[in-house]
RNA sequence: CGCGAGGUAGAGCAGCUCGGAAGCUCGCCGGGCUCAUAACCCGGAGGUCACAGGUUCAAAUCCUGUCCUCGCAA
């Protein structure tokens, strides 16, 4: 059976790599175009690219898959197989082949672009992938199998997704050779409990501490490689990557810092959130011990 | 040529404006105090101040070039 993968982004390339290491005929890439990206605005390319081109598998950056119909066409491949690949597939092309997502949430729950983030946004203690029918709609098509992932309380947005792509990963070789043998079953999803998650914007990652601590350590969870949870302390602005919820209780005013000697703790709406890993303007990222011991504080309140 | 910050001991920083004996916090090693400690006290090791040129009696500091790291914006 010979694959056409689209995917771009980190969770695609585990998936990708996972086909090539179980020897599954890929005989094509599509991914998002090079974007200026960084200092320089230089051209940066995806790096599921180089993925690809080391098993010599052609690679398509196409702006708009609709104006490129005719090339799909001409392709040979029996199936689509889509992770996270960030645009949505035009009716002409899902019109010609069968086409499957691996989607890294419990369908119909958190169908859209977010769905990592905002189970740990959300707190939640389980998540889930489920591999679909690629339909029109936003992540809507009917479900060949899922399976419900533990979130620890450890979990970042970068071990979540580690995990949740190896069970991807798991799944859609399952339902592969299910396609394959004629015997897959595929359920309709009940519309009526879907859930949306949009985009995250770079404010989203605003540290508020007028709410919990929990939630602020959530954030930091979910944002902690992009956008990256930060506040402001007087000109600076601090990205955390790494925080907890300290085990104590103070009547210091939100948003005032408590300790800056051995901890990096900050009062919150109902208690103490610590940093435990961070970075200012300009700074590399360090642990908070590191931080503190250079760091000039010039103000001991976060500006809110 | 998008805007900007920075490279000084194992880590994080000050010193640079106004050239003149390398400092601070933490860590590390040794010793002391303590029921005890991430606490406190005393002592110690550890740095060709990113690299290369230049100016000077003298350069971390001034000038020129190179390499590297990072923040913002897209």
């Amino acid at each position: 059976m010979k694959i056409l993968f689209f995917g771009t982004p980190r969770f695609a390339e585990i998936i990708l790599q996972g086909l090539f290491d179980n020897n599954f005929d890929v005989v094509g890439v599509v991914c998002q175009n090079d974007k200026p990206a960084g200092r320089g605005n230089k051209m940066k390319t995806p790096h599921i690219v180089e993925i690809a081109r080391e098993k010599g598998v052609p690679v398509y950056q196409f702006e708009k898959i609709r104006e490129h119909i005719e090339d799909f066409k001409a392709m040979d491949y029996d199936l689509a197989v889509t992770a996270s690949y960030g645009k949505i597939l035009p009716k002409s092309f899902l019109d010609l082949k069968p086409c499957i997502n691996v989607h890294p949430s419990m369908l119909p729950k958190y169908r859209g672009a977010t769905p990592i983030q905002s189970a740990l946004l959300n707190g939640d203690t389980m998540t889930g992938v489920s591999i679909m029918k690629t339909e029109v709609g936003m992540d809507d098509g009917d479900i060949f199998v899922q399976k419900e992932v533990e979130i620890l309380p450890e979990d970042d947005y970068v071990s979540l997704l580690d995990k949740l792509a190896k069970v991807g990963l798991d799944l859609l070789i399952e339902t592969l050779h299910k396609i394959e043998n004629g015997n897959a079953i595929r359920t309709p999803q009940d519309d009526s409990k879907a859930t949306f998650v949009k985009l995250i914007q770079k404010e989203d990652a605003l540290l508020d501490f007028s709410m919990s601590a929990q939630s602020l350590v959530n954030k930091v969870r979910a944002f902690c490689e992009n956008p990256v949870a930060f506040f402001h302390l007087g000109e600076d602005r601090i990205k955390v990557y790494k925080a907890k919820v300290a085990n104590m209780s103070t009547d210091a005013p939100v948003g005032q810092i408590i300790s800056t000697k051995k901890h990096f703790q900050i009062q919150a709406a109902d208690g103490v959130f610590e940093i435990l890993k961070c970075q200012a303007s300009g700074g590399k990222v360090m642990d908070a011990s590191s931080f503190l011991n250079g760091y000039r504080f010039k103000t001991m309140a976060v500006s809110l």
